[in-house]
DNA sequence: GGCGAACGGATTGTATACAATTATACGGGA
DNA sequence: TCCCGTATAATTGTATACAATCCGTTCGCC
């Protein structure tokens, strides 16, 4: 659990730890930094021009982001993800993405809703292109909004918490473009349920939505990318 | 979010780090350290006899835990849980342990279930003699028991993150000794659905129990305790 | 040849020195 | 008296030096 109120403000980019935090949680998402792999602070370090010390502290920030794991008097190393963890923050994230939605349909204001429109308006028309790195953009960015709707920092919290985990699956699986429709359906009948101020129903579309999306991982083969690697929890001393 | 593998390991009592962390975490958990206190390197160094280095990387983990809040160049303060904080959080564990129940009814072992049951017996014989602080252990035992016992890293670690955020809240209130013979009911009633493997059952005794135990927070003077300080948004820079 | 202990390199853990930033106190001027 | 700028102290940010630990290798012994 992290800072809910401004943890931002905390890794601001102007520190060298906060800059060495971002860009190597970057870098792990973009999967420069492979599962398993080792980081060492001097070559880190010595990378981006800076001495042990921040890189450490951003090392410590990164573990508890789950993106590394820190064996102590050993090595940081970056974390892997299993089906079975990928499936549990589903499972999470349905529930909680439809108490956010539930929430956002009071909540939200009137900006929020309109950049909602906007995202899904935009969401068509670059589905029709084929554009997807666009389509994953306004993905994130509509869930950030619902996020943000939801007046609650501890929600959107911990659901950006879980959105930004499973990104690294997603950057490798979403690009099944029959999904891609699906999903843009789904965000509006999301968004016109909040609109129309009904709770139950946007709550229990926001539900789906995660079922859905999880279901379509499954059947373009996450089991094939993340393997029943069993051997990560090996709690060897 | 945390390293669900792991994490007590790389916060090993061994390394200076390691308890240093657990010290402070343990000393804001029982209000040594109050809300909005800040907690200055040196001091804490000297007070546990190491220098800052050990201190300052304490402080990263217990930023990210949400028990301080670190400002650039400014320092490290307590983070202080407002009553929408805690409405928030029981609004969310309402439906996590609900699904932690309803994975755990798959998905308990015998020894697990039998814990549970010795739990049980244990707080009905304590409650009547109106031992409150063993109480409160069998309480936060029973519910780290349903944590472990749904199979599942990532949600057994959410789940305790946010059952420790609240710890603070929990000690000023649970002392009202008519919930603790009720929560202990609600806890035997979702033993007894685990046990007869009624998965949905158990999923809405667990949801009822959170909601069970945030209204008598409310009724017992949760808003007088923390009052609506708004003071806790401001950005200032 | 196999096995174990000791050595050495590499890496992390901790302490300390120095730089940068912020807060505070003081003093001068309007 | 009030305001503001400057000096100074306190605190955090970063770099570096040193200690402890781990891991592979080599040497010696059986």
């Amino acid at each position: 659990m992290t800072n809910y109120d401004n943890k931002y403000d905390a890794n601001d980019k102007y520190s060298l730890r906060g800059r060495v935090f971002q860009k190597l949680r970057e870098d792990i998402l973009n999967g420069k930094y492979k599962e398993h792999e080792e980081l060492k602070e001097v070559a880190i370090g010595e990378e981006l021009g800076v001495s042990r010390t921040p890189v450490r502290e951003a090392f410590r920030q990164l573990e508890l982001e789950g993106l590394i794991r820190i064996v102590p008097n050993k090595g940081a190393y970056v974390t892997g993800i299993t089906a079975k963890d990928v499936k549990d923050i589903y499972m999470i994230r349905s529930l909680l993405e439809g108490l956010c939605a539930r929430l956002a349909t009071e909540k939200i204001s009137k900006e929020q809703l309109e950049e909602m429109e906007e995202n899904i308006y935009l969401a068509a028309f670059h589905e029709e292109k084929g554009h997807m790195d666009q389509m994953a953009e306004l993905d994130n960015r509509f869930h950030d909004i619902l996020y943000e709707a939801c007046d609650s920092k501890l929600l959107e919290h911990t659901l950006r918490d879980f959105h930004r985990y499973v990104l690294r699956v997603r950057q490798k699986t979403l690009s099944t473009n029959t999904r891609g429709r699906a999903s843009n359906d789904e965000h509006r009948q999301i968004m016109e349920a909040i609109k129309a101020g009904d709770a139950e129903l946007a709550e229990k579309l926001a539900n789906q939505h995660m079922i859905n999306a999880y279901d379509n991982m499954v059947k373009n083969g996450l089991k094939e990318i993340y393997g029943e690697n069993a051997d990560e929890n090996n709690n060897e001393k």
